[in-house]
DNA sequence: GCCCAGGGGTAGT
DNA sequence: ACTACCCATGGG
């Protein structure tokens, strides 16, 4: 057990970057604190103005110390005036003027938003479970995924948590076990691409052009181009991913009177945006589901 | 009962 | 390459 205080000294906001939809794993508790499991550990996050306060229940992370590992993890080396100026300049020199200054502003509105480190083999299952679902369902299912396996079970401070399973776990559920837990017509796709995965593929797609990874991806059954763009934004370092799902799709009708495809539509975001659209578009998501919700 | 949800596969153009 | 339709389930 570590506790101990990371000083924040670039902007970062927990609640933001953990409910802005890349993460489904994450819990907020009554007193502000946020819980999820990393890399098999648990960890308890609690934001007090430039203090991020640390529980952990293991001694490091990503074969790193603690402290660097949790840095990793949330993209605090991410410089975001960089990635706004980035995208602001880009919409600027389409000329679309008017997008620049709201996209300007909600990155204000919501700073300190950062993308994730996640793991690519979780991403890859958790939202093939997303597709055509809604996100307190998703969550539900995926604890339900998590709990098939006891084995799973830690405990710390207290706290009973699962660690998320593994290809060799998931690849001894038979398709009944799968819709056993309400996952429909995507246990069919879970126990198709658990069988055809390449895990060391998937995680060798880090540090590869985004039409190496989009191709491999997309030779998963379940995964088209919305599915491959989150997996590879949210745990491939891919930040010109461009996920575009039905919120987003409204969004950009919005913006710049697209419609069609979801390849069209990504495509044409990924070109307005530039090099950092994924960043756009998680700040984008974010503003116009809370706007449109009316919660928060 | 109706509608919708962080979509994708398929068959038909 | 693009489009229309179907796919199961739970929650409002």
């Amino acid at each position: 057990m570590k506790s101990f205080i990371i000083n924040l000294d670039v902007p970062f906001n927990l609640d933001h970057t953990m409910d802005c939809g890349q993460t489904f794993r994450w819990n907020k508790l009554k007193d502000g604190s946020w819980l999820g499991v990393v890399d098999g550990a648990l960890l308890i996050l609690k934001q007090e103005n430039s203090e991020l306060h640390v529980k952990s229940s293991a001694e490091n992370l990503f074969g790193m110390e603690l402290d660097e590992g949790i840095r990793y993890y949330l993209g605090l080396n991410d410089d975001l005036d960089t990635i706004k100026d980035n995208i602001v300049e880009n919409l600027k020199l389409y000329g679309f003027y008017e997008q620049s200054v709201l996209t300007d502003k909600v990155f204000d509105l919501y700073r300190g938003l950062r993308i994730l480190r996640q793991d690519p083999w979780e991403m890859l299952i958790e939202y093939l479970i997303s597709a055509r679902n809604n996100i307190p369902s998703i969550k539900r299912t995926i604890e339900k995924l998590c709990r098939l396996f006891p084995e799973n079970k830690r405990q710390f401070d207290g706290i009973e948590y699962y660690v998320f399973p593994t290809l060799k776990q998931l690849k001894k559920l038979s398709l009944r076990e799968l819709e056993s837990i309400n996952l429909a017509f995507r246990a069919n796709w879970i126990y198709d691409t658990v069988r055809s995965v390449d895990l060391e593929k998937l995680y060798s797609l880090k540090g590869r052009s985004f039409n190496d990874k989009l191709e491999y991806l997309l030779t998963l059954k379940g995964v088209g181009y919305k599915i491959a763009s989150c997996v590879m934004l949210f745990s491939l370092e891919e930040f010109s991913a461009f996920p575009v799902d039905v919120w987003i799709e409204r969004v950009m009708f919005n913006l710049f009177n697209v419609k069609g495809s979801t390849k069209r539509v990504m495509e044409t975001g990924r070109k307005y945006f530039g090099a950092f659209a994924g960043y756009a578009q998680e700040y984008l998501f974010k503003y116009f589901r809370t706007l449109q919700k009316g919660d928060k």
